[in-house]
DNA sequence: TAATACATTAATCTCAAAATTAATATAAAA
DNA sequence: TTTTATATTAATTTTGAGATTAATGTATTA
């Protein structure tokens, strides 16, 4: 029929104009990794409406297309999705920051103990490496006393860094499960108007961490963890809504 | 314009044939669900491919639909997606069984100990009446030796059993992350060939673990939900394709 | 025979518009 | 004035079809 001179006319001009090559991702598979970043990023007000219209002509795409990363992302638990009535920013709460800090602690220091049980030196090389970058960057926001300049290098220094405590942990579910709940969290953290999640004490803490993985002393390693992040089980943040 | 005329003519539409009530879930919330439900209970075989085109046609709906759905599936962790090919039922193997066990190990354990310390005598009432409820047909299962035929009633009153475990801790984070991972594993060991994940230890276990978080006793109780899971961990399942 | 190129089929991905519902503004009634 | 009902606007949901890519079959060549 002539569906075949329609694909004879496409080869024609895909030779024309080129196509694109099987490992470059789909014009999806952009955008939701674009949209996520933002969202872990704080680029959009918590509450905020998303509008798929909106997001629509901001990619370039069809409506549906957004439609589906918005669901993608509602199953991450980055966005908020009520039948009918569309998607939102998850609001910042008191309540959902503290059972982020907790999971992360119970899934880091697990993972970690784990981690320092079957990891080898090629763990070690990369858990000191990516505290390295962390530290560097940290030590540099120290002296300046501005967090603003280097917040986005620093956030994805310091999800390395964590992510490499679980690295040699041996199960790819519990990584997977972390990065989940570590992406929320930091969503959660995120505020434009204040730190970005930075605090003052991460340089020791960070360092503590490290010095007890590599000492292969997993309960101290527990313990470092567990108080680098129970800092968000007491404190307020006063600066964001309670709501 | 004459958009006005549209909605008046459906206005009428629905006087004369009723419209969808408010509370009323929409088409992609109930096919979601009985996909999940399908995929959890082992309706398809594992490594199948889930065509949109033949979803459309069974849940009368549109492709689109059936698209938007696998996506949330597939980051539940219940459905596999490839750019450009597809979507299929993620392949049966021991390490993801293995994965998903000590998963469930960490968070029941962890979970059952916060609800044993939070818990009042409304959640110890609760988990008494789920544990009837599931030892009831468990027993009904071992006197007849045949768990096909109680196979549904069965997987919902375990799964309620074991989310109760959780259900006075205090974090309701926990608890859907628990549900996810118990969905999976769920998913990994039901198989319609043999025994959908049943066995025959599981009444004095259930019955321990009962018996332990009456007793308020956490740590009998986290030892409890290991011995009771950890079989996941050195059985081989031969049964299953291991891949 | 095996491997490669081409032709054909079948799938996935993208899109825009129609169908349906929610949200808002306005008028009528209490 | 407050409330309620109605008209209007704006959003979400659903659909089907076109665009693009993958998978399969067939012929050609080495």
């Amino acid at each position: 029929m002539y569906y075949l001179i329609i694909l004879y006319l496409y080869s024609v001009k895909q030779y024309l104009f080129g196509k694109r090559a099987m490992s470059d991702p789909t014009v999806e598979f952009d955008v939701f990794n674009n949209l996520r970043d933002r969202l872990i990023a704080g680029a959009f007000e918590h509450g905020a409406k998303l509008r798929a219209e909106v997001l629509r002509v901001e990619y370039d795409c069809s409506a549906s297309n957004i439609r589906e990363i918005l669901f993608r992302l509602s199953m991450a638990g980055l966005v908020d999705f009520q039948e009918q009535r569309g998607f939102r920013v998850p609001v910042q709460s008191k309540t959902r920051r503290h059972e982020l800090a907790e999971m992360r602690i119970l899934l880091e220091a697990e993972g970690l103990e784990r981690s320092i049980n079957n990891g080898g030196v090629e763990w070690e090389a990369r858990l000191t490496g990516a505290h390295h970058k962390l530290s560097h960057i940290e030590s540099r926001i120290s002296s300046t006393g501005e967090v603003e300049p280097l917040a986005a290098l620093w956030s994805v220094a310091e999800k390395e860094f964590h992510q490499t405590l679980l690295a040699a942990c041996g199960s790819t579910l519990m990584q997977t499960t972390h990065g989940l709940i570590y992406d929320q969290f930091r969503q959660q953290v995120v505020n434009a108007k204040t730190n970005y999640g930075y605090y003052s004490d991460n340089i020791v803490d960070h360092k503590a961490i490290l010095d007890a993985a590599l000492d292969r002393n997993a309960p101290l390693a527990r313990q470092k963890v567990h108080e680098h992040l129970a800092r968000n089980l007491r404190e307020n943040h006063a600066d964001i809504d309670t709501k």
